[in-house]
DNA sequence: CTTTCAACCGGAACATTATTCCACCATGCG
DNA sequence: CGCATGGTGGAATAATGTTCCGGTTGAAAG
């Protein structure tokens, strides 16, 4: 399924990524296209997975959720398995919103969203240390969210894989 | 505007969460209510803000924008207005998706998506250590992303601030 | 240069969904 | 009790999404 992103295609994600309950009509006229043309370039997006979904995105302080940890994880020496099993018990907790496998002395990155810091010191102590092969874990408090989109800088003439 | 969220909002934003083009009759039906009375809730959810918005979410690598850059930025002592000077700049640049700022010996945590390791170079060394105050910059390519979502674990009887 | 074909386009018809309206019911209070 | 208040959900209406179809374009073949 490979295929270039023409200029509309971009024009359409732009707006589709700033706000997804935009009707169609209306990013046809601002895409200079017909409501016909945008429906059917959309279902191309979905169906190719371009477009992964369409959520609602919430404000994590609103529902309760005011403390971000940013925690860097070095597991023990890497035996086989520690490392897949490491992810495998990190997707089983929702507060883990992100989890990146780096290079570098660091192992893993993780995200993670509770409502204090005393909630963090139980999951940190219950949860996260006592995942096998865990080394070393530091944890950092994000004061300020400055920057948080989920809009990915697009251009023209890119592949979809 | 506080309020608790009840179990019928989180139910609520539970599904729009992982699917927010689900009509409302079906998010009505699986909540358990009726369909005006889910359509009055999500509008009060918009209206105070505990749902910020709906958005398109893209697969990064289906766009071209394969390479993943987590960097860990340290900055020369602070001067005044060094550190709101960086957050200013780096909110120019589009390929920083999140900004951190944190607590402890690094200073920001970037989320940085380019389309390759070259284009990573040269936005390293035009635009990012270009940046006044910058004393050191550690970058990490993210190889995978095992976990990354925009759905927060949510519990009933949390505040909206 | 003409013909053919396939792909794309966009207006209009149709289907689905969101939004509003309203009559009804429960609850608290004089 | 009788009356306000706020919430409920069915039904009417408005908005939007989806399909249909005839027309147009552009490229390849004759």
């Amino acid at each position: 399924m490979d295929q270039e992103l023409d200029a509309l295609d971009v024009r359409i994600l732009d707006l589709l990524q700033r706000d997804a309950s935009l009707p169609i009509a209306e990013i046809a006229e601002q895409a200079a296209s017909s409501r016909t043309v945008v429906w059917r370039r959309i279902q191309r997006l979905l169906d190719t997975g371009v477009i992964r979904g369409r959520v609602a995105v919430l404000d994590h302080r609103k529902v309760g959720l005011g403390v971000m940890v940013i925690s860097h994880v070095k597991m023990a020496r890497h035996g086989r398995d520690v490392l897949p099993n490491f992810l495998a018990a990190v997707k089983l907790f929702p507060q883990v919103i992100e989890c990146h496998t780096l290079m570098g002395d660091v192992d893993f990155l993780l995200k993670i969203l509770v409502g204090s810091i005393e909630e963090y010191e139980q999951f940190f102590w219950q949860k996260l240390s006592k995942i096998e092969g865990v080394q070393e874990i530091s944890s950092s408090i994000s004061m300020s969210q400055t920057v948080n989109t989920t809009r990915l800088p697009l251009r023209v003439g890119r592949v979809k894989e």
